[in-house]
RNA sequence: GCGGGUGUGGCGGAAUGGUAGACGCCGGGGACUUAAAAUCCCCUGAGCUUUGCUCGUGUGGGUUCGAGUCCCACCACCCGCACCA
């Protein structure tokens, strides 16, 4: 090889995304004899363009993906597009363009600025899920799962926005007006979709503790979301004693209450109701309605909730304590919420804080019933309550027993009475997914006066979007579309209508990855394609997906297993969520205003920053997630342009751990380029014919092959990059020999996932045959992993005071001899008295006087 | 409030209880060049009375021959959930 071409991105980048793409290197053969690995990155929405967040994370298990394969597995990679969404439709009112033609569009552009990346792609897999030929199957998966019993319909309270006649999702709510129009939202009931992913909440919660290679973390954020709690329900006997006659009519003769703490039954000091509960609103009095329309009004922000003072209405009744036969007085209060339990508590100030805070301000007992000791049955509170351990006090029969058996014993009791029962209640709730939307998956069903709701029949799936729409009139298109609407009754034959609701999007990312498994034309996928892939071996995406995203990917699977469709449970056998990319800020006042600059305004120098069209200096600001409004973005095509693909690569797998944020910056991407033009100057120095062995080298090699794949399969990346700088570095210093050529054609292969482009046009160039991407992994051999010589530390009372070379494995007595004889040693101890020795083989010989 | 995480040079970060700071970035010095770019070499935690010594991994304790690593308490920052009975 000539040693004076320099590496040229520019067209060497394209001709090896070509070779691979003609020779096919990247299609999954699921007939293949050899072990199957999935490696799946979350699919893209097609935002219009590819942030340098999705290029972190393709990289990754791009590498992992050409890793696995150089290690003789049979991988399956493929990319796809979450295409459904509300910014297509965004975009359809904003620039009067169809949500599909946007949405297409976009994936074409980004299609193209991933596949300059160099990804290790099977495009032939590639689906958006806004296409009939996925939604399709979705509307079919959805019927089943409603035979099944795993659908249904239930009116249910929505954000709605009167303006853009819409529903909201809570998150697009901000301090209660719709986040597009700023108009005041209103509570509705309307008829909704719900996927019963409560039948699962044990099954999903219990799936957690086989998921070890997932994040701690994640598992945690999911067990709290799904928020399993044991406790008792049980009714209090009301009495309407201190309520004028006329009002008590409508006031039940029992109220049940749920309690997580039925060991402090006897510290029960009065019952709360939520605003909204039946007892609540059968209160026919003007100061109970004034109250509770308080208590909506109140905001559900953290800092508000945090601030809010725990507000009660006294409702004049009474409910009779199952033990003490105590009247206790019934309140509405403010923090009881209806959507727990069953909407209503029993109080115990002592031993829960919010009730300690109302009973303080409403002058009610508090009564202490768990103390540290029963000795300690009288202590006073120290101005708040005790929800901890103990033992039971001032209790009657539970006196002196835990915590636990106390519980046990309440149940039991309440049980014989025949006045409530033990109980599991859960936070996690049906999943409503039904979006008074255009641009999703149709629910496939139909309305009819005479038979109600019917599924569609399955031949006429899939139920396709219509493309004559227009977004110039607010709300969902589908409700004005009379033609698409109207449709004869599967069942009767008679006039009917379609549902003009959607899926949920996240019903769409759901399942894409079985049907990246196979792509059936009749049916969503094959279940035997689907056993010889899944689970996914290894998934990497964003944490902002831990809770929404991750759990209704398994309860969906889980649902599709229970109704036997398929034999997998858990969808993604390893998860990885990876760190964001960041990078610093620009700004300046300028007339009272903070103006952002954009990086590519900007030249940077070490300790300041300067505007290019000015000079002036601007502030530099902390590093943050690249955002548009800070405009600390970059954009990846302008960076593939200045750098190539494999620099950009090589950043966002250098430094940072991959967990972790990564701060971008220019020195850094410059370093990259560096790099990769330090490699070329080196693989070009190749000389195939050296003779000589270089046995260090051929043992710092082989070091080398081991640790990188360890780290890369650890998803160490950093570190695996770390080590290659290191042999980098050894190979350039060695003088040439055979061992060095061999050092170097392993070099090309341990950067080839990574700088894949690089190393295809090395290896060519050192006139190997086929591609790189097709070669084995290096082999590694065990006998040159040990080193014959170590370093051996020599301490005194554990500091170090010299260092020596001895034979690997010498005896102790020797390495202790030679430590003792070190001079630097010697003058340490200064004569005296040698009290121990330790010495650790290998590593070091430790005095201690 | 509850749950979880993180804290190491100027910066990103290495380090099975055993030589703290690998590797990269920034910075400094030098070589090559008419010059620049590119490249290469050397230095680069702090301090000191500099053959060497002392200090040093958020703070304070502890265990150990030996602690960035293990234990206890605290501080700061980040993330998730949140009036969930």
């Amino acid at each position: 090889m000539s040693s004076d071409t320099r590496f040229d991105p520019s067209s060497a980048d394209a001709r090896w995304q070509n070779a691979w793409e003609e020779a096919q290197t990247f299609r999954a053969d699921s007939d293949s004899p050899k072990p199957k690995s999935y490696v799946l990155e979350m699919f893209p929405y097609p935002s219009g363009r590819i942030h340098i967040g999705h290029v972190r994370n393709y990289t990754m298990g791009d590498v992992l993906a050409r890793y696995k394969k150089a290690t003789g597995h049979e991988v399956l990679h493929p990319m796809g597009w979450d295409a459904f969404g509300m910014p297509a439709e965004n975009a359809a009112m904003e620039k009067g363009v169809h949500p599909g033609g946007w949405t297409r569009d976009n994936i074409e552009h980004m299609k193209a600025q991933l596949k300059r990346l160099g990804f290790a792609l099977d495009w032939s897999r590639e689906l958006a899920t806004c296409e009939p030929d996925y939604y399709g199957h979705e509307q079919a998966l959805f019927i089943a799962l409603y035979e099944a019993g795993l659908v249904y319909r239930k009116e249910s309270e929505v954000n709605w926005d009167p303006v853009d006649m819409t529903v909201l999702a809570n998150e697009q709510v901000i301090d209660g007006k719709g986040w597009r129009s700023g108009a005041e939202v209103e509570k509705r009931k309307l008829n909704q979709w719900f996927l019963k992913i409560t039948d699962f909440a044990e099954e999903l919660l219990e799936g957690l503790g086989s998921l070890e290679n997932w994040p701690d973390k994640v598992r945690l954020m999911q067990e709290n979301w799904i928020g399993k709690s044991k406790g008792l329900e049980f009714s209090f006997d009301l009495s309407p004693t201190g309520l004028p006659a006329n009002r008590a009519t409508k006031i039940p003769e029992t109220l049940p209450v749920y309690t997580t703490r039925p060991d402090t039954i006897f510290g029960a000091s009065f019952v709360a109701v939520a605003a909204d509960h039946p007892v609540a609103q059968a209160i026919d009095s003007d100061e109970a309605r004034e109250f509770i329309a308080l208590c909506k009004r109140g905001g559900t922000t953290a800092a508000e909730l945090e601030t809010a003072e725990k507000l009660g209405f006294d409702i004049g009744i009474t409910a009779k304590h199952p033990f003490t036969g105590a009247d206790l007085p019934v309140y509405i209060a403010n923090f009881v919420l209806m959507d727990y339990g069953t909407g209503a508590i029993m109080a115990v100030p002592g031993h829960d804080q919010r009730d300690f805070e109302f009973a303080t301000k409403y002058g009610l007992p508090i009564p202490r019933v768990v103390a540290p000791g029963v000795e300690e049955a009288g202590k006073p509170f120290d101005g708040e309550a005790e929800a901890g351990e103990g033992v039971i006090v001032n209790s009657d029969f539970l006196d002196g027993m835990s915590v636990e058996d106390a519980k046990r014993e309440i149940i039991r009791r309440i049980e014989e009475q025949g006045r409530g029962t033990g109980k599991t209640v859960w936070r996690l709730r049906d999943w409503g997914v039904s979006r008074q939307r255009y641009w999703g998956t149709p629910i496939p069903f139909i309305h009819c006066d005479a038979c109600g709701v019917v599924p569609a029949p399955k031949d006429s799936l899939p139920i396709t979007l219509p493309e004559d729409v227009d977004f110039q009139t607010p709300g969902n298109p589908l409700v004005r579309h009379e033609t698409w609407k109207q449709v004869d009754c599967p069942k009767c034959g008679g006039k009917a209508e379609r549902e003009t609701d959607t899926l949920d999007t996240f019903v769409d990312s759901s399942w894409y990855f079985l049907r990246f498994a196979s792509q059936p034309d009749d049916r969503p996928f094959d279940a035997e394609e689907v056993a010889k892939w899944l689970p996914v071996e290894q998934y990497i995406g964003g944490i902002e997906h831990a809770i929404l995203h991750l759990l209704y990917a398994r309860f969906w699977t889980r649902a599709l297993a229970h109704i036997g469709q398929i034999e997998v449970k858990e969808p993604f056998a390893s998860l990885f969520t990876q760190g964001m990319v960041t990078h610093e800020t620009y700004s300046r006042k300028e007339g009272g205003k903070t103006v952002y600059y954009a990086p590519d305004e900007i030249s940077r120098e070490a300790e300041r920053a300067l505007l290019k069209d000015d000079g002036g200096e601007v502030e530099i600001g902390r590093v943050i997630k690249m955002s548009k409004s800070k405009k600390n973005v970059v954009d990846p095509d302008t960076i593939v342009d200045s750098y190539g693909a494999d620099a950009v690569r090589w950043f966002m797998l250098s430094d940072s751990p991959p967990e972790r944020d990564l701060p971008w910056s220019e020195a850094g991407i410059e370093g990259c380029s560096r790099f990769v033009h330090r490699l070329w100057r080196l693989f070009s120095a190749y000389d195939a014919g050296a003779q000589g062995d270089d046995k260090a080298l051929d043992r710092k090699t082989h070091q080398t092959v081991a640790a990188v794949a360890d780290d890369i399969e650890a998803l160490g990346f950093n570190k695996a990059v770390a080590r290659i700088y290191e042999l980098t570095g050894a190979v350039e210093k060695a003088s040439p020999s055979a061992s060095r050529s061999a050092a170097i054609r392993t070099l090309v292969q341990l950067v080839a996932p990574m700088m894949p482009h690089l190393a295809e046009e090395a290896w060519a160039g050192m006139g190997m045959e086929g591609l790189v991407a097709d070669a084995p992994w290096p082999d590694v051999d065990p006998a040159l992993l040990v080193e014959d010589e170590v370093t051996i530390a020599v301490q005194h009372k554990g500091k170090l005071r010299d260092t020596l070379t001895a034979p690997k494995g010498a005896a102790k007595e020797d390495l202790e001899a030679m430590a003792l004889a070190s001079e630097k040693l010697q003058r340490s101890i200064h004569g005296a008295e040698i009290r121990k020795v330790i010495v650790v083989p290998d590593r070091l010989v430790n005095i201690v006087t």
